[in-house]
DNA sequence: CTATCCGCTTGACGTAGATCAAGAACTCCA
DNA sequence: TGGAGTTCTTGATCTACGTCAAGCGGATAG
């Protein structure tokens, strides 16, 4: 996104601490203690930011570590055989990726940078050790793969029932939902995913992504100018979301 | 499914243990050494076997266990507030369930027998107290959860990507898997599903999926009469499967 | 300033699968 | 042994969404 640039800004977060980082309360660290959170802090690699398209891991590569986001936003998407990219999901600033390569040792999609981005790493073989001493952590990492579970079992209603307009209202409520965790406009903001990757995510083409949010904004439940989302309203999105299928 | 009964048979089962389970190298004692089976099997409670469409625990009710099926066959639903029923998963002996429960602590599904069923309780707290001293087991329980977290995403890939033929032969194919694991044959075995359920969980009509076993069948690649399934050519369900949707 | 590209929108049309409707086969029980 | 209730199949029709095709506006480059 932003102008050119050889310096990617944003170098004085990449020196913050877990504890002194503003989404301490969302991310891993929540779990803990503060004097405990040193020792998480000790074993939290902060990357180099990354530009748009940049990737984390690849599909197919041995698992190693998991990964939060700081700045910027992550999809995760799986390629098959064919070369069809699919979204399977994305990660905001506080938000946890990677997990999913825990079982099988190794990574089932690629992670890539959505916009200029700030992840920490945590080596998963050092967090497991920690894990031993700091029993909450270990609970949490626990809860996370659960709830995640369920987002994902979730998801998969979404596309078994719901028709295009319910899952693009559905898509944007869950925005709404996660930009208000992070202290956000849950009203006005901007999709970190284009109208492909959102097509894609939500299984629709992008031809028919763009007609509901035509005929969404038409009734005035929002507008939208590209990527930039304003004046949403959650409470009319809602009933469209959940309506019944009879 | 058995004739009458009063009795449910099986009641040998009942006392069988965690070490003399035909199915511990599938289930959770597959993480353990053989002495630690026992500490195992001290928590696992071994239920009255279940009758077709009893319940194991309700959505939205307090977490407290995982399960684990022994006999028979378990479906995992979700309701929504129209009272309109998801399938989201099932679970065949060997396999785990509930453990989308842990991270919010309630169960996010009603999980019921499919058919008379035998299974086994392990309560939660009581099981994560063992983990501390074995953590064989707490890796155990974590790459569970990332797998399943992983066929998850794949099951919204295929609802999200895949025609009404490849779902279904992805569903034949995962069923095949799944019995070959327990030793049985992997080309002749009865569906654990109806096809309203089938339907439910492959986001389609029932119509669609009587009409694809028509059509496949008419092909040769099996014969289905109701849910006995005989001669299942896997390899020639691959390519649909997986096909270009070019 | 104009050209090319890319992401997005919009319209016209086609189709896979939904819906509606009927009937066949199997199950359960009197 | 037969009738009533399931579950499954099959056909005829409808429709939401996909496909194809054109055009627009904003961004980057020459």
């Amino acid at each position: 996104m932003g102008s050119a640039e050889p310096d990617i800004g944003c170098s004085s977060s990449l020196s913050t601490s877990c504890q002194r980082c503003r989404l301490n309360h969302l991310c891993l660290p929540l779990a803990l203690e503060h004097h405990d959170i040193v020792r998480l802090d000790d074993i939290v690699v902060r990357k180099q930011p990354l530009r748009k398209d940049q990737q984390i891991y690849r599909q197919g590569a041995a698992f190693q570590s998991i990964y939060a986001v700081r700045t910027g936003a992550v999809k995760a998407s799986f390629l098959d055989r064919d070369g069809e990219e699919t979204v399977i999901g994305f990660y905001l600033p506080g938000e946890v990726f990677g997990i999913d390569g825990i079982g099988t040792r190794h990574y089932r999609s690629t992670a890539s940078a959505l916009e200029h981005s700030a992840i920490c790493e945590i080596p998963f073989d050092r967090f497991d050790g920690l894990g031993v001493q700091l029993p909450g952590l270990r609970q949490h990492l626990l809860a996370l793969l659960s709830r995640d579970l369920v987002e994902e079992q979730q998801h998969s209603v979404l596309l078994a029932k719901r028709s295009a307009e319910q899952r693009v209202a559905a898509f944007l409520i869950n925005l709404s939902h996660r930009y208000k965790r992070q202290q956000l406009s849950s009203t006005d903001f901007q999709l970190p995913l284009s109208r492909t990757e959102i097509a894609s995510y939500l299984g629709l083409t992008i031809e028919t992504v763009s007609r509901v949010f035509s005929r969404l904004s038409k009734q005035g439940l929002f507008t939208l100018n590209q990527r930039d989302l304003r004046h949403c309203q959650i409470e009319k999105l809602q009933p469209i979301a959940l309506a019944k299928t009879t």
